[in-house]
DNA sequence: TGATAAGCGGAGGCATCCTCCGTATGTTTC
DNA sequence: GAAACATACGGAGGATGCCTCCGCTTATCA
């Protein structure tokens, strides 16, 4: 009775994932950040199981739909985010530190733009994604600004959410092939923009 | 020389369309759009033309790509509501006006989303699309609200560009299932907010 | 009422999706 | 360290979709 609950009771008796799944899984995921990234959402998936060495096979076991796929991958470059605005707390200079993590961003714009069409269908996932992710985003650039702030580095009138809109507005210009240039140019125009007005 | 120019010279020699021939591009239109509508635009074509009583390959000579087939309907939904728009010019509320016609305008949006997802990848064609029936919606809808601005019905302090905005801004919220419904609400209740404030 | 250009159907080649199960390999236990 | 067991892997295969190609049908024109 107290030894089936759900999803393992407490001090669980479930062996732990295998050390090669673990590994297996990994790969599997650099390969769909590489695929999703420069082929778009609709890369084969067969193609990302090949590419990370595996059979097909392998890959839907460990993400069971297209959707679980692109549902880690973003988790995991928002992880990274998060720890990049950690390491760059310490930057010489705040404002340099801030554009450096916005440029690491426009890759996630990226994978999020050809999610949003993916999962759309799936009501509430696309949802519960950003219910999670947003706020730690919201927190990690805000982090970065503020120090900015204080330093005197950075105007004082916008907020997280207003650069976050920013960056993806950027993003989302046009259907054009070079976008991403594009929105890295507009980043930096941006981020000068940020400075202090001179008195 | 003179013979064979651009697309017919000018009383060009040309046979017309065979009538059967457009009957058919009218059906499969039709279906196209019924299962974009509530298939997403991942419907399969083989499917569309299925349903509109034709063999693959007819719906492949009329319409060469997928894109090609959505800008045929996106393009004549616009028309549609221009049409319609030139029909409630003579409503007797003008308001009222307004508010049938944002509401039919939430079918169209309903295709367009789906839409850019598609088109991003072919560089310019959504551009070129927008650029052709953008300002033909935003005169149709400006001259209902003109109407009823001059007539004392709506306030004047919001253009046809604020509404357009709105209105895309009421159908993108969440990837909901029900978000039609909830589009349509909203809506009421904007309408609603367009009447002049009570002196 | 032919002659002929235009349109139609759908088989077929190729790609992808996803499932299923026999084989292989880590993990645990003694 | 070896047997026993649970897990993970591979990839064939059936289903579906994309798109092309070409022989047959039909509307138009003289």
């Amino acid at each position: 009775m107290s030894e089936e609950e759900e999803g393992q009771p407490e001090g669980a008796r479930a062996r732990r994932p295998r050390a090669d799944s673990l590994r297996n899984r990994e790969r599997l995921l650099a390969a769909a950040r590489a695929l999703f990234a420069d082929g778009g959402p609709d890369a084969s998936l067969e193609a990302v199981a090949r590419r990370a060495g595996f059979g097909i096979g392998t890959l839907y076991r460990h993400f069971p739909t297209r959707e679980a796929l692109f549902l880690a991958v973003y988790q995991r470059e928002a992880d990274e985010l998060v720890a990049l605005a950690e390491r760059l707390r310490d930057h010489e200079d705040p404002l340099d530190a801030l554009r450096l993590w916005l440029r690491a961003s426009v890759g996630m714009v990226a994978t999020k733009k050809g999610m949003l069409a993916v999962l759309a269908p799936a009501a509430g996932a696309a949802d519960a994604l950003y219910a999670d992710t947003r706020p730690r985003l919201i927190d990690a650039l805000g982090a970065l600004l503020r120090r900015a702030v204080d330093m005197g580095r950075a105007r004082d009138d916008v907020g997280p959410e207003d650069v976050l809109r920013a960056l993806y507005g950027f993003c989302h210009m046009g259907g054009e092939a070079h976008w991403r240039a594009s929105a890295l140019r507009l980043l930096n125009v941006f981020v000068d923009g940020l400075r202090p007005a001179a008195p």
